[in-house]
DNA sequence: ACCGCTACCAAACGGCCGTTAGACGATGAT
DNA sequence: ATCATCGTCTAACGGCCGTTTGGTAGCGGT
């Protein structure tokens, strides 16, 4: 034995590592293992272990486990919310506008699939005013689809007897359902998916000429 | 005191009750269980109380937890397969059949809230084998509407240039997402739902003539 | 040389989990 | 009157959960 014995041999494998850094390993370490156990089956005790670290150690960083969905859930929100509303707001015709926002929406729940995954499937984990809390008032995302319906209809570009709404809960349902079953290197690349989707749901609200 | 004493007072609200009929209580008290917390949050605890019964009490009907919601689960599959099966038979052109097909899906949908919801979100909670068990080996859901929209692709009813496996998922988005917004008693009816999501669907994968 | 802070460890806490074993009262058949 | 069976209770099991408390090594600043 040369170590000063027993207790300090046992330094286990944690590395020490500045706050922010930490911080963002623990959301992605997170995000992985509530995607692959769903929040409820995921322990704390799976976290810290990718981390190599005790899982009380990560009262460090956070106040509860449900504080890491939270963020892991807003943080994907806000930014699916930004894509969108980017696209919302291009010139074209509203018509033109739903099918740019709609490939956008797509693009993103393909090129981050697990967050968007935790996100959708997650949501409901969150208690109700943490849920709205992410969700804005009156849930932000179908606003943007139902109000440029909402346009293109006065436009003459939608089937005046459709309701905003429901075509705006049909399109996000397509949209959405996505992270179900698109996987990369699959069979259809997220172009491809974001394009034949939009068409679809264009073609399925506008006006027969 | 006029009973016979301490332990014989005690005995608790528990009914007794023929195999069957608590079977079917069971199911019921489970599914709504799992839809109100989640299956992994959900608790046999819950699901006990709920039948006025010990949690112990349960082992006579399952062998563990997950049983309840394989059952649960591939019930209410079954149940949806068979209506939509059941409409994709009927006479009629393809697309026709398709619609019918499409209202069926989601009436069953809507007026099977609960089951429904635990189906198309705990499905993710049973282990890959008994998952593939209650989907069938190739999906067989995604099937029938894939298969609707091949034919009629092959008549000439639907666009050529699109792959009719991505415009089932398209259809099957719009339609499964119901779940997460429809509340019976709300704004639109099971009736105006299917019938609106159903023309929407055709109109956006019908060749245009 | 000392201090204070930062990032973690060590060890425990009460509590609930799914599951099992054995006992037992009521019921219905013999 | 006896007896098996059925549906439930009683009581525990080990195990993991999220969370808390109190330490402590190492570093940067002074």
């Amino acid at each position: 034995m040369r170590q000063p014995a027993g207790r300090s041999a046992r330094r286990s494998g944690g590395e020490r590592k500045p706050r922010e850094e930490r911080w963002a390993e623990l959301i992605e370490v997170a995000t992985r293992v509530f995607y692959e156990k769903g929040y409820d089956a995921a322990s704390l005790q799976d976290i810290a272990d990718r981390l190599g670290m005790l899982k009380g150690s990560l009262y460090y960083y956070i106040q509860s486990k449900e504080d890491l969905l939270f963020d892991v859930i807003s943080a994907v929100h806000k930014e699916g919310l930004a894509v969108v509303r980017a696209r919302a707001g291009t010139p074209g015709d509203p018509l033109q506008r739903l099918r740019n926002v709609i490939v956008g929406h797509v693009e993103h729940t393909c090129q981050n699939l697990v967050q968007t995954t935790v996100f959708l499937h997650e949501l409901s984990a969150l208690p109700p005013e943490r849920r709205t809390e992410v969700l804005g008032n009156e849930h932000a995302y179908q606003g943007v689809f139902r109000d440029l319906i909402e346009l293109a209809q006065k436009e003459g570009l939608v089937r005046a007897d459709l309701d905003p709404r429901l075509a705006a809960l049909s399109v996000l349902g397509s949209t959405n359902w996505v992270y179900r079953w698109f996987r990369p290197g699959g069979e259809f690349t997220a172009e491809q998916i974001a394009a034949e989707l939009a068409e679809m749901a264009i073609r399925g609200i506008a006006s027969t000429e």
